[in-house]
RNA sequence: GCCCCCAUCGUCUAGCGGCCUAGGACGCCGGCCUCUCACGCCGGAAACAGGGGUUCGAACCCCCUUGGGGGCGCCA
C-alpha cells in the first residue's frame, strides 16, 4: 500500500508572494491534486523581526488568486518553536547535539581564515568533544548538531537525480540558538515529520541544504521524504529575479490583468513539459503533472509569450466572466484604461455587447478595458493624434454629408448600418475605407477599433450622430 | 576560496543512441484576409556552447574546458 502524497508550500512572510514562489506553489498543488494527496501550507515565520502580517495576507491572496487552495489549516511555525526545541533536546540527550559557546567573533575569525586558506568555510567543531566545563561563564550557548565527519551523504532527488554530497562538507549547524530559538534547519525538518510531508518540492537553491537536513532527519532516525529541487526563474536577462525585473508579487499580475489560468498555463510550462502542449486546460494540467517531466534549467521569465497566453484565455473567456473580471479590476486600473471606476448597469449592459469584437483585440484585461473606453467617453471626445490628422477638411465634409443617410437608417441594425455606409460610399464613389477611418476617428478618437459597423450599432444612432456633428464640416 | 546544480532556435521547450537534412510554441520577417487594429490562415529566418572520448552510429553516454546558477549565517 501506498501512502497519499502531502506536499507543502512554505513561504516565509518576508514579502509578497513573487513568480518563482507561485511557481513552486502550482507545482506543489499540481502534484498532490494529481495523486490525490492533500498540499499543506505553512508560514516560515521563524524570524520574527523580518515576517509581517502584511506579507502574510498578501501570500494567502496570492494563492488563492491562482486558485491554489491549500489543504487543512495554515501552520504558522512560529507557533511551533517549543517541539522545535524539544526535539533539539532529544538530540543532547541522545548524543546527537551538544553545546557550543563559541562567540559571533569567534566564527567570523574561522571562517574568514578556512577561506584565505582555500578551505571550505565550515565550522571547525571547537566544542564537539570539549569538556562542558570548559565552558566561559554567562555565554548562553546555541546548540549545534554533531554532524558525521566521514562518509557522504545522498539525495536522490525527483528532479535533480542522484546528488551525493561528501559530508566534510557539511558542519556541525546550529539547531537552537542561544536565545533558545530554532534554526531554519530544525523548523523545516521537525515540521515536515511533525506534518507527514512526503514530497519537498521547493527550489533548488535548497539543494545542498536538503543534506544537511537529511542529516538532522538520521539523527532523529525518521525517514526521508522525497526532495524535489526545481530550477529557478530568471529574469528576461537571465540573472537572478529581482524586484527590477518580474519579480512582481503576483497581485501586479493580477493589476496588469492577467487571468489566472493565463498565468498557471504559463508557470507550468516554465519547466515542466508534457510534449508539445501549450495551451493547456486545469483538468489537463492536473491529470499530466508530473515531476519527472520537470527540466533542471533555469527558465528565463519571457512577458511576450505570458501575453499572449493571456490574450488566447480572454478570446476563451465567456462575455459575462470578462466584464465582471474587468469591473472588479476598474477601481484600481480605471483611471489607467481611461474608464469610470464603476460601470452603470446600462453601461455594463454595453460593455457586454460590445465584447465580443473587444475581446479579440486584448492581451490583458487592462486592455481590454481601455479598448472599451470609447463608449463610455463623454463628448466632445478625447482625440488622439493620428485620428486628428485623418480629420482632414474633405474628411470633415465626407462626415457631414453622411449624417442624412445614417440620420434615415432605420432599424438602427448591425446589418442596416452597414448597408447605409457602403450604399453611400458607392454614391460618393469612396472606397470604404476613405469614410471609415475618418469616422472611426470622430467615433472613437482612435485610428484603432472593433469593426465600423459595430462602432456604429454599439454606439446608438443618437450618440454616433452627436460625435459626427461634434467633428464635422 | 570550497562544494553542488545546469547547458537544444532570441525565449519556453520536444528529444530519453539510429524515427533528427533536430519538432512545437512565443517573438521576429514576408504574404493572404481586410474599414483600422487585432484575430485567423500560409510561408520564412533562427539552436544541439567548445574540445576530447565510447559506439557501426551521438543532441542524447563519459571526461575536460567555457559559460550560467545556487549554497557555504545564532536568514529563511
Amino acid at each position: 500500500m501506498t501512502t497519499p502524497v502531502v506536499t507543502r508550500f512554505a513561504p516565509s512572510p518576508t514579502g509578497y508572494l513573487h513568480i518563482g514562489g507561485a511557481r513552486t506553489a502550482l507545482f506543489n498543488w499540481l502534484y498532490a491534486r494529481h495523486f490525490g494527496g492533500k498540499m499543506l501550507l505553512r508560514i516560515e515565520d521563524t524570524d520574527r523581526a523580518r515576517s509581517t502580517d502584511d506579507a502574510i495576507e498578501a501570500i494567502l491572496d496570492g494563492l488563492r488568486w491562482l486558485g491554489l487552495e491549500w489543504d487543512d489549516d495554515v501552520v504558522y511555525q512560529h507557533t511551533r518553536a517549543t517541539r522545535h526545541a524539544e526535539i533539539a533536546d532529544q538530540m543532547l540527550a541522545s548524543g546527537n547535539a551538544y553545546r557550543c559557546y563559541c562567540s559571533p567573533q569567534e566564527l567570523a575569525e574561522m571562517r574568514e581564515k578556512a577561506r584565505s586558506e582555500g578551505n571550505p568555510v565550515l565550522y571547525d567543531g571547537t566544542w564537539r568533544d570539549r569538556d562542558p566545563a570548559d565552558a566561559p561563564a554567562g555565554v548562553d550557548p546555541v546548540i549545534r548538531l554533531k554532524a558525521p565527519r566521514t562518509g557522504e551523504t545522498l539525495i536522490d532527488d525527483l528532479v535533480q537525480g542522484p546528488v551525493v554530497t561528501a559530508n566534510e562538507q557539511l558542519d556541525d549547524l546550529i539547531l537552537l540558538r542561544s536565545d533558545g530559538s530554532p534554526t531554519y534547519m530544525l523548523s523545516v525538518v521537525v515540521d515536515d515529520h511533525d506534518m507527514a510531508v512526503t514530497h519537498v518540492v521547493r527550489g533548488d537553491d535548497h539543494l545542498t541544504n536538503a543534506a544537511r537536513q537529511a542529516l538532522i532527519y538520521k539523527a532523529m532516525d525518521w525517514p526521508l521524504p522525497e526532495f524535489a529541487h526545481i530550477p529557478l526563474i530568471h529574469g528576461p536577462d537571465g540573472a537572478k529575479l529581482s524586484k527590477r525585473h518580474g519579480a512582481l508579487g503576483v497581485d501586479a499580475y493580477r493589476l496588469m490583468g492577467y487571468l489566472p489560468h493565463a498565468m498557471r498555463n504559463y508557470l507550468v510550462r516554465l519547466g515542466w513539459s508534457h510534449g508539445d502542449e501549450e495551451i493547456i486546460s486545469l483538468e489537463d494540467m492536473i491529470s499530466w503533472f508530473d515531476l519527472n517531466a520537470v527540466g533542471r534549467a533555469p527558465a528565463r521569465f519571457d512577458f511576450a509569450k505570458l501575453e499572449n497566453l493571456n490574450g488566447h484565455y480572454i478570446r476563451a473567456s465567456e462575455d459575462a466572466v470578462l466584464s465582471a473580471a474587468v469591473a472588479d479590476l476598474l477601481p484600481d486600473i480605471g483611471q489607467e484604461a481611461s474608464m469610470p471606476e464603476a460601470l452603470t448597469t446600462e453601461e455594463g449592459r454595453i460593455f457586454v455587447d460590445a465584447m465580443p469584437a473587444l475581446k479579440e483585440r486584448a492581451k490583458t484585461l487592462v486592455g481590454l478595458a481601455a479598448s472599451g473606453a470609447f463608449l463610455f467617453a463623454r463628448r466632445p471626445i478625447p482625440m488622439d493624434d493620428k485620428a486628428g490628422q485623418l480629420l482632414t477638411g474633405d474628411a470633415r465634409q465626407i462626415l457631414a454629408r453622411l449624417t442624412v443617410p445614417l440620420g434615415q437608417t432605420e432599424p438602427w441594425t448591425l446589418e442596416a448600418v452597414e448597408a447605409a455606409l457602403r450604399d453611400f460610399a458607392e454614391r460618393e464613389n469612396l472606397k470604404l475605407g476613405q469614410i471609415a477611418q475618418p469616422l472611426r476617428a470622430a467615433l472613437t478618437g482612435s485610428t484603432a477599433s472593433p469593426g465600423i459597423f459595430d462602432v456604429l450599432a454599439l454606439l446608438g444612432r443618437d450618440e454616433t450622430l452627436r460625435r459626427i456633428a461634434d467633428q464635422a464640416a
